[in-house]
DNA sequence: GCGTGTCAGCTTTTT
DNA sequence: GCTGACACGC
């Protein structure tokens, strides 16, 4: 058997093997499907197909990279010795396309930036981008005070709009409520204004693709005959735009392959309709359905009670997971005091288990970022090493994001948001008023130059702006702003034709200087010398991008679940953020009504049904044992509160007054398994549904011994605090 | 224009 | 309990 088929169950070969026509694969939790997306690629490459026919659309940055480093990897076993596995990133070149919606809609629009009528080097305007330019808009607008129209609110509004592919034209048409006609006028500016700065924001980035696929036919036909192979990840995840794209973009051979599971749909919170994948077959007739349905990741137990869990929802699919791994370990729900006590439960759970094993064995996956602080205390405390993935971006720190902002004016200066960052926060003496005026010079004349516009303002102002320009005009023609795009590119050979004299870090560490960052972030106390480090962090990181388009794309679009998260250490994280991992040992923590499920998603049975399939993601991550916590109460907006147990764990056949009550300390070992015989669980069953026969004695006086309490931590065990 | 004080919102999840 | 937006006064 060769490398690409071998290890294979006869579903996934099936999966790799048919290479033409429309492919569905429904892939459970842990039934390989990286495996096979990565098999597949490498046996389309096998069968003749140019690595760049080939498009591969995953839904994280972080899941590309480890598709090609596993592809780079097969590849080199099918190829021998000329495909060196240097260990590094392989060359892009002789691989597949291979990112995420989000990044090849960028690519796309670079290269077509003539026929979509964007700007060659456009900005991209993040959340907090669109933040502020909403925040001045309706300032000037004169709509600031009233709190049913705040950013975030018109934010949203304008959002869903541009999703549903609504113009402002039509928005005015049909805002209905007084309040949809003000934001209507919001979005009338707001697509002004981000023309004016030349930047796309990240809903247009697909829109803008999607329209013009849909609209340029020629454009379209080459796209379509360039990518003769289309995969898509996480297929549950897409949106209506990334539905059109993909439609647009498959050919008449209709080589699509698409590979998801409806029950980890976690994310139509922000537009992902599962739907999709369950029309894919109405959207491709004659589509080759491939199910798999054998799990290798987890053990029977762990299996039995994720299933239990996503039993509970009412839409979804019918899939039948299996695995042929034993029981193994029952799953152990612990209930705490406070937050602080499951953070040391955990902590001392982690320490007893550790020898043997290695730190990343080890999860702890929770609902809210903000939970993560109890668990660094209580680690830190106990010498736990753990990293953090997810939380605030490094990209999205103050300072970093300061002197992006600077660097973003040097590929575009007419880039108003970054301009109003720099005079804010960076310049002295430019306030809103000299902004207006900059502004209103701008808006006169288009093309008019930041130096000659400074001519408006007097004082410490026109200096502040004016040393900005020196600095602009100085740099811009100095480093490469355009990567180089291949075949049919437009070229706009204005911004490209300079000559490459200095290096992206350089001009990061000159601007430092320049615009004294020492000074500004207060380099002598402690978080100011921090700040300095991320500045330095900043640079080194540009040293490896040969653009600056592409250095300020990837600062763009880079989540902060994609930052490295290589070493040995335990590994904290959203479950969201957990999604295509695994790990021998998780610990899913603040299992509380309000929290998880979050209270958002009270009397809505359809966004209780996504926080279940959460728990379903979350569960579905371990391998060898899973640990659920709780704590009766729990800080939070400054404030104690006091939680219920999660109706998950009570699904789960938990009990919360099996041990002699609540705010105690006692743990449960539910017992899940694959034999119906023996379905077991100790600790209590309310539905009786997988209980054993329960007697008095399970329930009062027979309870299974805990796992661990507070008793045997004694000089961690918090203090009640009311 | 800038520093200071007050107040509100915040804790879902992310490209 | 923290952060950031805004108002106010200098």
């Amino acid at each position: 058997m060769n490398a690409i088929l071998g290890g294979l169950n006869p579903a996934q070969q099936e999966a790799v093997e048919v290479l033409s026509g429309p492919v569905l694969i429904l892939a459970g939790a842990g039934s390989g499907k990286t495996k096979v997306l990565t098999h597949r690629i490498a046996n389309l490459i096998a069968h003749g197909t140019r690595p760049d026919q080939i498009l591969a659309v995953t839904f994280t940055n972080k899941a590309a990279k480890e598709m090609r480093v596993r592809l780079w990897k097969l590849l080199e076993r099918q190829q021998g010795p000329e495909f060196d596995d240097t260990g590094l990133e392989p060359p892009r070149s002789f691989m597949p396309y291979m990112g995420t919606f989000h990044g090849i809609c960028v690519r796309i629009l670079h290269i077509e930036h003539l026929a979509a009528g964007v700007e060659r080097n456009f900005t991209i305007y993040d959340s907090d981008d669109q933040l502020t330019l909403i925040r001045r808009i309706l300032r000037n607008l004169h709509l600031t005070g009233d709190k049913s129209l705040t950013p975030k609110i018109v934010h949203g509004q304008i959002s869903h709009w541009q999703t549903l592919g609504m113009s402002p034209q039509d928005a005015t048409k049909e805002a209905f409520y007084p309040n949809q006609k003000k934001i209507s006028e919001v979005y009338v500016e707001y697509e002004r204004e981000k023309r004016a700065a030349g930047a796309l924001d990240f809903d247009d980035l697909l829109t803008r693709t999607a329209d013009l696929l849909q609209s340029n036919s020629e454009v379209r036909a080459k796209w379509q005959q360039k990518f003769q192979h289309i995969l898509i990840d996480e297929y549950q995840d897409t949106n209506s735009v990334q539905y059109r794209l993909i439609k647009y973009l498959v050919n008449a051979e209709r080589n699509i392959c698409v590979v998801g599971d409806d029950w980890q749909s976690i994310y139509s919170w922000r537009g992902a309709d599962f739907t999709n994948i369950l029309n894919f077959e109405r959207d491709f007739p004659g589509a080759k359905v491939i199910k798999l349905e054998q799990n290798y990741r987890s053990t029977g137990n762990i299996l039995a009670a994720s299933q239990k869990i996503i039993n509970q929802n009412k839409t979804r699919t019918d899939k039948h997971l299996f695995t042929e791994a034993g029981n193994g370990n029952p799953i152990t729900i612990e209930n705490l005091l406070d937050e602080n006590g499951e953070a040391n439960y955990v902590a001392h759970q982690i320490v007893k288990m550790e020898p043997g094993r290695k730190w990343s064995d080890f999860a702890i996956l929770y609902r809210t970022n903000a939970q993560s602080s109890a668990f660094e205390k209580a680690f830190m405390a106990a010498k736990i090493p753990y990293k953090i993935i997810g939380g605030v971006r490094f990209y999205d720190r103050k300072e970093v994001k300061d002197l992006l902002a600077i660097l973003k004016l040097l590929a575009n200066p007419h880039d108003r948001v970054s301009l109003e960052r720099v005079a804010k926060n960076i310049l002295a003496g430019v306030g809103q008023a000299s902004l207006d005026k900059l502004f209103a010079q701008f808006d006169a004349d288009p093309e008019v130059s930041l130096r000659t516009a400074a001519e408006s303002l007097g004082g410490k102002a026109k200096m502040s702006v004016l040393r900005l320009a020196n600095f602009i005009e100085e740099y811009r023609g100095q480093i490469v702003i355009s990567a180089e795009v291949e075949e049919g590119d437009q070229k706009d050979t204005s911004a490209t034709a300079t000559a490459q004299t200095l290096e992206l870090a350089e001009v990061v560490e000159q601007a430092v200087k320049y615009f004294d960052f020492a000074t500004l972030v207060h380099s002598e106390t402690p978080d100011g010398e921090e700040r300095m480090r991320n500045l330095e962090v900043l640079a080194s990181n540009a040293t490896v991008y040969e653009s600056l388009e592409e250095f300020l794309t990837d600062a763009s679009l880079l989540s902060s679940a994609d930052e490295a998260n290589s070493g040995n250490a335990v590994t904290m994280m959203t479950l969201h953020a957990a999604k295509g991992l695994e790990f021998p040992i998780v610990f899913i923590v603040g299992l509380e009504e309000g929290l998880f499920p979050s209270s958002r998603s009270d009397g809505s049975e359809e966004a209780l049904e996504e926080e279940r399939r959460l728990a379903y993601v979350g569960m579905t991550r371990a391998m060898k044992e899973l640990f659920l916590t709780f704590a009766s109460s729990r800080y939070a907006f400054g404030g104690r509160t006091y939680n219920a147990p999660s109706q998950f764990l009570l699904e789960l056949g938990y009990n919360p007054y099996g041990s002699g009550g609540f705010g105690e300390s006692g743990a449960y070992d539910i017992v899940m398994s694959n034999d119906s015989a023996d379905f077991g669980i100790l600790g209590g069953d309310p539905d009786g549904e997988f209980a054993r026969k329960k007697t008095k004695e399970d329930n009062f006086e027979s309870q299974p011994e805990p796992v661990d309490t507070f008793d045997s931590f004694p000089e961690d065990v918090p203090v009640f605090e009311g």
